[in-house]
DNA sequence: TCTTCGGAGATGTGATCACAGATCACTAGC
DNA sequence: GCTAGTGATCTGTGATCACATCTCCGAAGA
């Protein structure tokens, strides 16, 4: 019983089921824009690919179903939804709510070191999109990190979890756009939204945090929108 | 080919597997508390319990994991989550937020059929906590119908879904005080909120509906919570 | 040339089997 | 008398099979 002590240095090792695995290798592949709207998707074609039976695959999938990542037609077919104009733009305020209030909370109880991770992520986004040769999938993703930066400081576990879903929801849609048309994220706007932003969270001004990352949020979705892409029904 | 126009009006008939109702039954056993944080579950025993093969039973399981309405245990065991307070009280603030703002939208944007609507939800809830002989689970049911008419109202249909998951992760806890104290719901707070809120609704006023419903969520959280049923930690 | 029909292949759904690991009661050993 | 080990049983996970149904492409018909 000596032993007692190290023991618990141990790091309990995590158990990944094949489906967790499958479902994070599906939810990549739909949040980098790979998978796009209509795209249908094989149980079995998905499984050979991962290397595994249909099994955990189905599980994956039919977790993003409930998600409303992906859907089941009703002949049964699995495919990326489509969604209207409308659909779209719905989710869009959805979102400018939602994590304008998690911004909200952040500027009004962010620590010093939360500022400072958001700090760190603002300005590596600024550089991405600032360099001579920016790279369309690297600054993604690091928007997508300064973001759930912030989201990370609002105190409330379960907003994130819903802005994650959020975010999963509207990124097929996003990166489309943004794959066809990748000058668009490295030009002004983001950027200016960006350091509104930061500021307010700075200065603990709860609503200019939201309003001012509603505003990112919301030009985004009106260039995607004014692109036509989208079906009008 | 003259049909064309009259088999238009057939209704598309749903096709529902058997996971989709494995679903629904479990949900409903969880929402109405009947399933208690802290209860285990088997996939063969509810297989054999719905009459069905594991399959279905695992789909549907596999999805309240992803919604978090139930976790596997690092051991593999499937459980009802046991919120500690903490949780509890940033899963009610988190309700406050984006329920609040749901009734704020809706007051300022709710047709007249809608308001119709929610007034009749209104009343029926406070006839049945007002009768004679209350019945808790229809009480509950009542709440909850009117809860959602106002909801339903915002326009935004993310939104809804996302204050329907909140709901479900929050019903067993919620269920299993009632059960334990149902008096609570009869007394006069939920009535009074309600009361408000509806009024802010019919005079448009969208701050002062949030704050009638977040004060509704805020009360019956408190109840709760000052009960001490909930781990501390 | 366009439409309609038919059959081969592929699809999701569900059932069943196989297996590693967890649980629990019980016994042997200190 | 209490702990540690042992084995039967049950657990979730994954693979495989079975089946009804949809899809797709080519041929026969108008």
């Amino acid at each position: 019983m000596s032993s007692r002590l190290v023991l618990a240095e141990l790091p309990q090792l995590e158990r990944r089921t094949l489906a967790d695995t499958a479902y994070e290798a599906l939810a990549d592949l739909l949040a980098s824009g790979r998978l796009t709207p209509g795209d249908r998707l094989s149980l079995r074609q998905s499984a050979v690919a991962l290397g595994v039976s249909v099994m955990p695959v189905r599980e994956a999938v039919s977790r993003l179903v409930a998600d409303g990542v992906l859907e089941v037609a009703p002949t049964r077919a699995i495919r990326v939804p489509v969604m209207t104009a409308q659909d779209f733009r719905a989710l869009a305020e959805t979102r400018m709510a939602v994590e304008g209030m998690a911004a909200a909370r952040t500027a009004e109880r962010r620590s010093a070191v939360e500022l400072a991770a958001i700090r760190r992520a603002e300005a590596a986004f600024r550089g991405e999109a600032g360099s001579a040769e920016p790279d369309g999938a690297r600054a993604v993703r690091l928007n997508r990190d300064l973001h759930f930066a912030i989201y990370a400081a609002c105190g409330l576990a379960p907003l994130q979890e819903i802005i994650a879903r959020l975010w999963l929801k509207a990124g097929p849609v996003i990166n489309l756009d943004l794959r066809a048309h990748p000058e668009r994220l490295l030009q002004g706007y983001a950027l200016r939204r960006h350091a509104e932003t930061l500021a307010a969270i700075e200065a603990r001004d709860g609503p200019a945090a939201a309003a001012a990352l509603a505003a990112d949020i919301r030009e985004a979705t009106d260039f995607i929108l004014s692109r036509g892409g989208l079906r009008d029904a």
